[in-house]
DNA sequence: GCATACATACAGACCGTTTGGTATCTTTCA
DNA sequence: TGAAAGATACCAAACGGTCTGTATGTATGC
C-alpha cells in the first residue's frame, strides 16, 4: 500500500486491508492494540481513509467480527453438509472446526479475537445471538447432555489455545479431537 | 469513603477498596473501563493516593488478577481436602469449585475478569503458569484424557457464563455439575 | 519530627474524531 | 468522443478530550 496519495484508488483493497490489519493487531496484541492510529498505520493509509471507510472505530471492530462470524458460520456448515449421521451432525461439526483451526494455524488465527469479543461488552451480544441461533436451530438433533458437553469442552479448548503460546498446557487435540467426535455418535 | 482529606488514615482500606472497585469495573464493564480516574472515582480516592499504593496502573490490575487467583487456588485446595477419591481430585474440584460459583453468584462474579486475564497479553502469562502449575502437580491422579474433557468443559462454562446476561444459551448447571462430577469417577 | 498517607496540580502522550483539501473515478451530455 | 461535472477515495493537520504518570504540598500517626 505505498505512495498510497497518487496511486490508483483501490476502495476496496483498502477496506479489506484495515480490516484484516485490525483482526491482526487484535490477534496479536490484544483488543487494546487495537487503536485507529496502530490500524492505519499497519495497513499504511491515514485516518481520514479509515473513517471513509467506517463511521467509526467501533463500526470497524463490530465488522471484524461479524466476518469472523461468518467464517465460522460457512465452516461449519460446510462440515455439516458432508456428515450423514443427523445425531450431533452440529456439535461434530462444531468440535471439528474449531479444532482443525486450532491445529492448522500455529497461531490460532481467530481465538483470540474470539474471546476478545466477550470481555468487550458491546460485542457481547452480537457473539450471544450468534450462538443463541445455533443451539436453537439444531436442537432436534443436538440437544443430548452429552452433545453439550462436547460442545463446552470445545468452547474450552479455545481458551486453552490462548495459553499455549504463553506455556500453558495444551491437549493432544488430534487425540482429543478423536475422542470428542466419538462422544458426539449415537452408542 | 467520604471528607477524604481531613479523615482518618486507613491505608490498608483504601488499598482493599481500590482493588475491589477496579475489580468491580472490569467485571461489569470490561478491562477496557479500568482506568486510573474511574477506579479513584469509584473508590472515591485521588489518583495521588492510587500511585501511592501501586506503582503503576498495572500493577494495580496484576493484584487484582494474583488476588482472584489466589482465591480460586484456596477454593479448588478446600474443595480436595475433602474429597476421599484420589482419582480425579483435582478435577472435581475444579469442576464443583467452577459451576458452583457461576451457579450461586447470578452475576458471575469472576467470569469477566478471568476471562480478561486470558485476552490480555500482559496477563496471559500468570495464568498460563496458575493453570500448569495445577496440571503439573496433579498429573499423578488427574491425568485421563476423559478428565481433561471435563475440565475443558468446565471451561467453557465460563464462556456460557459470560454470555448468560445477553441472551445466550445457559447449561441447567445443576445436572450439568453432577453429569462432569460423575465423569470424574473411576468406573 | 520523621515516615507514611494522602490531596492537588500539572505534564506529556495518545486517543478517536473532524475538517478541509486534493486526487482519481464515473457519469453525463454536447 | 470527449470534456465537463459530480461522486468517491484518500491525505494532512489539527482539535478537544482523556489517558497514565509526576511533582509537590499538607495532613496524620508513631
Amino acid at each position: 500500500m505505498e505512495n498510497a496519495y497518487r496511486r490508483r484508488k483501490q476502495p476496496e483493497l483498502v477496506r479489506r486491508t484495515l480490516l484484516d490489519c485490525a483482526a491482526r493487531l487484535a490477534m496479536e496484541q490484544g483488543l487494546a492494540a487495537v487503536t485507529v492510529q496502530a490500524v492505519c498505520e499497519a495497513a499504511a493509509v491515514t485516518k481520514g481513509a479509515m473513517f471513509h471507510h467506517f463511521a467509526s472505530k467501533q463500526a470497524m471492530i463490530d465488522a471484524v467480527v461479524a466476518e469472523l462470524l461468518e467464517k465460522l458460520d460457512a465452516d461449519i456448515e460446510a462440515a455439516m453438509v458432508t456428515d450423514p449421521q443427523p445425531y450431533g451432525r452440529f456439535t461434530r461439526a462444531y468440535v471439528t472446526v474449531t479444532l482443525d483451526d486450532l491445529m492448522l494455524n500455529q497461531g490460532s488465527q481467530w481465538t483470540a479475537l474470539y474471546i476478545s469479543s466477550l470481555t468487550e461488552p458491546s460485542l457481547r451480544q452480537v457473539t450471544a445471538e450468534w450462538f443463541a441461533k445455533f443451539v436453537r436451530r439444531h436442537r432436534a438433533t443436538d440437544d443430548h447432555p452429552t452433545l453439550e458437553i462436547v460442545r463446552l469442552a470445545a468452547d474450552g479448548v479455545w481458551l486453552a489455545g490462548l495459553l499455549r503460546d504463553d506455556g500453558g498446557p495444551m491437549p493432544d487435540l488430534p487425540a482429543l479431537r478423536k475422542r470428542l467426535v466419538a462422544m458426539t455418535l449415537p452408542d
